[in-house]
DNA sequence: AATGAATGAGACTTCATTCAT
DNA sequence: AATGAATGAAGTCTCATTCAT
């Protein structure tokens, strides 16, 4: 029970702690959307994480690595059309997308508006969210498409698609997110340019 | 806290340089665009404005100010609707509108994309940002309205002036510049959507 | 704020240097004696103790940390009054507490300086030092009266103390070591003035 | 009435300001007293003094001559004896004599003890305190004798000064002032050891 | 005589990263 | 496999001091 007075003890290294990586990642993934990447030191998130310092290192060589594996994090894989489209209502159609987006982001959408601010500088961060962006793009077209009455007259979806893209987006990456009026709004206004 | 005690050699101060203000800004505005605000260290400002690294600290008492400086710098006055608004032509208009507000962010597109950057961690330059994005999207409503046929049925030229407002800022903060096509393709489905 | 963007050269620690917080404290201690607090730098503490600049931030967050470190250091546990009375002679009895209550300080007659030096602005050294002053004052009192002859007239035996505390007290924060002559005179002054 | 925009107007020296020398030397006595000598910044002294910065630097070369000038003003003159003998009374007489003392020093205990923690380091400084303690002790003696009974047996007027010199004293430098009772009781203590 | 602009030395501190264990 | 100790590079900021005017 007692300790030896003088004796200086090695920390017993505690057993193997599986979810240490996870961990990790969370904590590095909040304290980075909270003050930023460089702004928050590898000490800090080995606090959070309740992990050695040492062992960030261990799994992440250098601090940018943390950044990479939480882009390798987010959810790639497209939402499944069928899942959201109403047959003949744009508007809804992409209600529902938007929402299944949103989601998605929502999990942590301060690391959705981190990543967007590191882009700049890490190139790695840009070209995985560009390729999202793409995918979303894409996304939005073939919601519409499914939506759409069956006679399809000259109407401009690709355009269509793109718009609501950005808007998705700009929510995502700079604006404050919460005001769905506003989106909803958006929405219908462009459903009912591509309906007559 | 305190300075060691001894004599101090040779300040050699060489008078006043005008300009020398500005040129820290300019230099300051460049490399914080480049490399991010945290990655840019006060002396590399000062190497490229060919000003001695006191001086910065002389104008701007902290690295901060110096991001505050160029707030102000943005141009803030809004575009007087007349020089744009075709009348009866909402397209060209908004055509029109857009090219003007892009040559002024363009006089410096980095910049405006860091300070998006820096917004999320810098309240300052969130709030004049948001400022500057009321303004715009309050301009748009105005061109729309001025250019639009005078038998105005109701439209939403509201959610209109919004959704471009956003594609305008999302350009401007994290999507690459340059695609005018796509941006000329996106007003004229607005455009269009405003006036069956 | 941040750290320049690259990768870093050669570390290169050299594994544990058991002792090295003691040196650094003892550095620390004649410099902060020599030159004052405020006037040596922590690089001049890390060149004197022959360890890296880092290392001392590393063991003490903060430079004012090192003076708390060295308060800590002081020999708090009191004199044992049965080693110093001289059953029946107040004075000798006196003189060698005081012999006592000198070597202890004279450890490091330079740090007791500066400590009283730093007392007005350090609130924690200050507070150690009023703690151990009133000691002092306790132990000379406890003395007095065990080598007071058995038959105790009404002395003023707690002012003899506080006066006595304050002369030996006053030697060690402003006055100049070493004149044992007069301070054994005011010793034997206070003692004739208890035994008429 | 109007002044002309982008005009870069030399700020009129304003005229002579006499007093100027005497407000920078409270404001640095004030300062260095109340944050010490190294941590108040001469621009600091400058804001209190309501002077420009470069006025300091050309009434007082180095910043050390603050101190210097300070002590200077310490008054010097000694208080005269016959004001405050009571003839007969050592105890009333050295009462009064302390009073004077304090009063002079009173003027400004902060800066008294601000002296004494600076002694160590500026020889200036160290030098003129110890030729002031050393009038103290010699005001004492005087003011001892001259309040004595008139048959003088042997006692040690001598020591019995110092002791009271440097209990003031070490009021004067570390101890905390004010308590008066404990004052008093050593005088006291003093003045009956003289008289038995 | 007075003053604001300007300067450079250097102080403290933080931190990513490495190594021995 | 894991970790605490250790390192050194660099960053921000302060400030006494000087000079031109």
């Amino acid at each position: 029970m007692a300790r030896a007075v003088g004796v200086r003890r090695r920390p017993e290294p505690a057993g193997p702690d599986p979810g240490a990586r996870e961990r990790i990642l969370t904590a590095a993934g909040e304290l980075f959307a909270e003050h930023g990447f460089d702004a928050t030191p590898t000490s800090r998130i080995a606090e959070r994480a309740e992990v050695p310092k040492g062992l960030i290192h261990y799994y992440f060589r250098r601090k940018q690595d943390l950044l990479a594996a939480l882009v390798e994090r987010l959810p790639e894989e497209p939402v499944e059309s069928e899942r959201v489209v109403v047959r003949g209502d744009v508007a809804a159609s992409l209600r529902l997308l938007v929402r299944e987006l949103d989601t998605r982001t929502e999990a942590s959408p301060l690391l959705s508006r981190l990543l967007w601010r590191e882009a700049d500088t890490h190139v790695a961060v840009r070209q995985a969210l560009q390729r999202r962006f793409r995918v979303i793009v894409e996304q939005i077209r073939a919601v519409i498409e499914a939506a759409l009455p069956p006679d399809p007259p000259g109407r401009d979806v690709d355009t269509a698609a793109l718009l609501l893209a950005r808007v998705v987006n700009h929510r995502h990456s700079v604006a404050r997110h919460g005001e769905h009026d506003e989106l909803d709004r958006e929405i219908a206004f462009i459903a009912r340019a591509l309906q007559p």
